[in-house]
DNA sequence: ATCGTTTTGTGACTTAAGTCAAAGGAAGGG
DNA sequence: CCCTTCCTTTGACTTAAGTCACAAAACGAT
């Protein structure tokens, strides 16, 4: 049943039964509907999830305007990293885009695990940094282009933002105005 | 002579004075002069650096243009972690801006370091933590800021980069060209 | 100091994207 | 199936920033 899961994990770091037993011993099931909150602004996050299904986006409030910094489908890890790791109230809200459903490891237990094994704390380390590779190419991707540009390489890169994500989400998190993320696609198209 | 770094080491985590002697131990010197390159393109980034003074930038070349990252300082970590945590060629350079002295760790040190204890091992992982999280903060400046917000905000927050970044890095620094970062700066002052 | 190189500033012009406002369309609930 | 709500599109207008070309200033080495 959660196979999906260890084979993530395997993309990392191969995993032996024993450890997988104790991994799969901490993991809580929770499912969503479309439009609810996994975390609110002001709540500080206390674990992280594993999304097996649906879609989720992260965002935080500017002058009011919502502005969305991710974007998560089936088979990715999920968290509000600096309330997690700063044990600090988060500033950002995780909601669900679609109906979801998802396994949540609390942080204690986490942290338990990576008292207990080197190979738990390894694997953290390496999960961590494809998360901080990600965040670059996202920033790269904003410095070093023009909005239009920006369209184009999600549209080549990660098409399923494109087709997942509505428009007004996908504007904020490439910086571009809504009204001109749709004049730039009808160009495009 | 190594306080600096033990410093850095302890904000993270506290360390004991016999990790520290082993930690002191793989440490290499090495310094540069301005203008000299810690990392060029092609080459796989084989460790870590702390830089114990000076300033250097990490760029990368987009038709021609350089695409500067990042910018670091003293007691300041650096390294190309994609490059670093994939073993592949880097696609970056690291240049020195200032004459710089700094440390470098190597990796398979490194490695050793984490298959002995799990205290470098977390620590590690709260390094990259932080990375993770100062990548967010830098594409959110990016997203959701014109480029005179993105500006002021970097000389309310980082007026290191304003006072010693050459403007022609920090205007690709902030995705905003040259000529336009001069006239918003002088449009401020 | 002086020359050469690099960096920054200015001018003139163009244009893509932002803004505001309103209208169409799609989707979901009852 | 209708109605409401949400999402996307379009129009008209403004403007900040990009681009190109060149001048001025700062910096470094000799």
């Amino acid at each position: 049943m959660h196979q999906a899961l260890r084979a993530k994990l395997e993309e990392t770091l191969k995993i032996s039964d024993e450890d997988w037993k104790t991994f799969e011993s901490i993991l809580y099931t929770l499912e969503v509907k479309k439009a609810d909150y996994i975390l609110k602004t002001g709540q500080i996050c206390n674990g992280i999830y594993f999304l097996r299904e649906g879609a989720v986006r992260t965002f935080y409030l500017k002058d009011g305007q919502e502005i969305n910094t991710s974007f998560n489908f089936e088979n990715d890890f999920l968290r509000e990293i600096e309330s997690l790791a700063n044990n600090q109230p988060s500033e950002k809200y995780i909601q669900a885009i679609e109906n979801s459903k998802l396994f949540y490891i609390e942080k204690s237990k986490l942290t338990n695990l990576y008292q207990q094994s080197i190979f738990f704390q390894e694997l953290g380390r390496k999960i961590l940094e494809q998360l901080a590779i990600t965040e670059q190419k996202y920033s790269a991707l904003l410095a070093a282009n023009s909005p239009k540009e920006r369209y184009l390489h999600i549209l080549e890169n990660k098409p399923e933002l494109v087709h997942r994500i509505p428009l007004q989400h996908l504007a904020s998190y490439l910086g571009i105005s809504r009204e001109s993320l749709s004049r730039i696609r009808k160009r495009v198209s």
